[in-house]
DNA sequence: TCTAAGGCCTCCCGTAACAGGAGAGTCAAC
DNA sequence: GTTGACTCTCCTGTTACGGGAGGCCTTAGA
């Protein structure tokens, strides 16, 4: 029989964590006295507490160890933690291997002294009810004058939500660009004359905020470009752009403006 | 202005953690209703909480965060936390990528109805002092009878720790084993007569604790060196086996005996 | 036999990044 | 005016322990 104290010398186990495990039930003494409380551990304990590190080094909780340690666990109940853990175990070595590749992208980009990229965050995005109208445009400020456009042929501009273009094009364009204007909704409404109305799908995107003046936009969307190269995504629909904030009237210099890029990608399979 | 249900439903960040990184500094709204307490959010704070967001997911603590985003960091700065921050993810990838070898070699023995291979742990000793004799025995069980002459040269048994074998052997042998065997010490004695009094070095070993006879012992190397092969380690030294229980006179077919067995081992370069 | 040092006990607090819930006040629409 | 949705603060719980306070127990030395 040990005390504690030479049983942890013996394990390399502190005594906070023996004793730990004695309230937690995982590992009681062999014998506690009556009148002291000390605690007294036998050797015959060690391939039980040896068994708890082994399965604590494997990733299980401390209550898993428990439950299959309790005694009724069956070589296929075992075989089973084990297989599910493993599946745990692959989700988790994939998720930190993707972000040691977020990391090193990063580092890339600093070289170049952008520190731009830190900004852009993969997000899922939800499914949005859209009002909009979609035309060929002389260039990316002219998408302004879409807006009225469609306010006048929706009744209430109480409906209305956040301002969005959609670029079309899958390159940067000089002029005539395939663009779409419009306002996301809380519900869908009826459509009025040349505006469309529809759901748009939700979409792995890859986001950026620019808080800054739309003439630096371009600049932007090139980071943003670049970085989902360089993170091994590949583009998987049109542009969308959300004007967060922007004070009437509208300037192409209000350093003020929040927009947000949303890129919609995928995974490029490794 | 955006109230808290607001904002969140905008960043699909919760209300809860809204509030949290309020009260630890980290995105404080950007005005207070002094009389209700309620929190109003601008969207010209987007971009922060998104950085927040994008510094979180590469793996950096809310508090560095923090001090990242407190407004005085260069850029310098900056490239020094990511470059230590990939060395502490690769550290990560790598011990995330040994789990899961280790879980699936521990499916491979549990497909041939080996449950023993949880118990194998890999760990480190220090250095030990020990006494021992080291003979050329008939063969394992043979082993027992050295024991005695240890403690007859060494003058007080009070002083012995453990009683411990190593085996010289790389591979098993039916006769002529190559034995020693002898006892840990807490602190050097004066060597006597035929006794070896010496430090044993520390290593990190592979330990089962084996709950059983001795005569089952073989079995129990078979597996522990299988695992030691099929998790890409090479032996890196002679055997050690520790008594940790043992009760006189000594038998072969005791079962209450606790012995642990320990392989050196070094990993191989992948 | 007394004493001092160390070992052991229980109880409480702190960790990181929130989630859940209680109880009370606030806002907006009907 | 009322209801229901929202918001506030405060408290607890999460994991696997570590640190420390205050007090009892054991053991070696004088």
């Amino acid at each position: 029989m040990f005390k504690i104290g030479e049983f942890s010398a013996l394990t390399h186990i502190s005594v906070k964590t023996l004793r730990y495990y004695d309230e937690t039930g995982l590992l009681c003494p062999a014998h506690v006295d009556r009148w002291t409380g000390y605690r007294y551990y036998s050797a015959q304990q060690l391939p039980r507490l040896h068994r708890i590190l082994a399965l604590k080094d494997l990733g299980f909780s401390l209550e898993q160890i428990g439950k299959a340690l309790h005694g009724n666990i069956t070589l296929q109940e075992l075989r089973g933690m084990v297989t599910l853990r493993r599946a745990e175990q692959e989700n988790r070595v994939r998720e930190e291997q993707e972000r040691l590749a977020r990391l090193e992208t990063l580092i890339k980009f600093m070289e170049q002294e952008s520190t731009m990229s830190v900004d852009v965050v993969i997000k899922e995005v939800e499914p949005q009810w859209v009002v909009s109208v979609r035309e060929t445009i002389a260039n990316y400020p002219a998408v302004g004058a879409l807006y009225p456009k469609v306010i006048e042929q929706v009744g209430n501009p109480g409906d209305l939500g956040l301002p969005i273009a959609i670029w079309h094009d899958m390159e940067h364009k000089e002029r005539d660009v395939d663009g779409e204007a419009g306002f996301l909704l809380k519900q869908p409404l009826a459509a009025h004359g040349t505006t469309n109305m529809y759901e748009m799908g939700g979409a792995t995107v890859a986001s950026y905020m620019h808080h800054g003046a739309f003439n630096r936009l371009t600049e932007a969307y090139q980071n943003v470009l670049r970085w989902v190269e360089d993170n091994h995504y590949r583009i998987a629909g049109p542009f969308r752009e959300l004007y967060h904030y922007c004070a009437t009237p509208v300037r192409q210099d209000d350093e003020s403006y929040v927009t947000e890029i949303q890129v919609p990608v995928e995974k490029v399979a490794a």
